[in-house]
DNA sequence: TGTATCTGTCACATATTTGAGAAATATGTC
DNA sequence: GACATATTTCTCAAATATGTGACAGATACA
């Protein structure tokens, strides 16, 4: 009894959180009456479960965090081989979208001052670094580029994850193909 | 005598115009005040140049036009060989920066409706057809993987270019290498 | 120095966005 | 049907954003 209600009360708010993250990562300052409408609920109803703003751009944030963060640890927990992890790191922050894409501009631009003191940042931190070491075993066994710098292979994985994102959203390239390309051209891009 | 003073006014014009598009390229709505202060100028002043809003982001938009027009016209005129154009299409892309990566998203979207009677989708397109016609060039000569096709390297290429404009921004790779490793990237990415 | 032009400051009116209360309505459960 | 909860609708006040008028101060230049 009370369980059904509970899970129709996180539906509306997942929903609205989704929308958010959405309409966010377009424009970040968009009226929170364009989220409400994105969720298809009022803007009343959105007050309901986020007091401002601000409340609910942390409700998002928390959200692409925990999403990230299960996809990057599953990967992780699943793949020995540090090649073949980081194949499946690509896939699955492709997966993740727009939670991925939107939480490394958050903490990458530069009104946002990264620092360990902010929960958040180590939370995103302790994720991408999941991506990071991985990288390092490709460089420790010879595998990476050696012309190319860590700082700019992570830079171009983002940015391919952005092109297969918006690929998806264009519909220009077909579905199954996306994260095949995806995969060709980072490889062919960055290993020796 | 009058040439200095309109040289003044289109510095302090050209100046809010540059700040817009920065802004704007993070912040789509974000407050005028913002991009005033960006300018170093007043909302006062900045209401002098520009009637409203949408003023100003038509005024972004012509330059960014102008400026990759240019840009890509020069590009096209100076290199015969397609393989060597296309390589330094991607650098004057990445010389265009956010200028480069806000035009495109804008003509993108999914709120925009991307027409030929609109006379700035028609140039947007002119301009960059000059990129896809290269490329069309590029495959003729058997030059490009097969496997790939072109919508997704238009696709990697903004995504690499986006790499190269965040790598600049956030300082972490040498800037004399950022063009360097795009084009290694790139090229290695999508050729035969 | 005087003049023309541009910018800043202050004041003001208007428009939009935001956040919340109260009652009506809808939804799902027993 | 009775009940609890979720949502909408209507309402309103406060906060914020927008656009403009008037005038003073700065700047460049003859």
């Amino acid at each position: 009894m009370f369980a059904l209600k509970f899970i129709k009360m996180k539906d509306t708010k997942q929903k609205i959180i989704d929308a958010a993250i959405t309409i966010f990562n377009e424009d970040f300052s968009a009226p929170l009456e364009i989220v409400a409408d994105g969720a298809e609920v009022t803007r009343r109803t959105l007050h309901r479960y986020f007091s401002d703003r601000q409340d609910l751009v942390k409700a998002c944030q928390s959200v692409m965090q925990e999403s990230c963060r299960k996809a990057m640890e599953a990967v992780y927990a699943n793949f020995e081989n540090p090649l073949e992890r980081f194949e499946n790191m690509l896939y699955a922050a492709i997966d993740c979208g727009v939670k991925f894409s939107f939480l490394h501009r958050l903490h990458n631009n530069e009104h946002h001052s990264h620092s360990q003191h902010n929960k958040d940042c180590k939370d995103y931190d302790r994720t991408f670094n999941k991506f990071k070491s991985t990288l390092d075993e490709l460089k420790n066994a010879k595998l990476l580029d050696e012309s190319l710098t860590m700082e700019w292979i992570e830079m171009l994985m983002t940015g391919i994850v952005t092109a297969a994102i918006n690929s998806e959203k264009a519909g220009s390239v077909a579905k199954i193909n996306i994260k095949k390309f995806a995969w060709h051209s980072l490889s062919k891009g960055i290993l020796a």
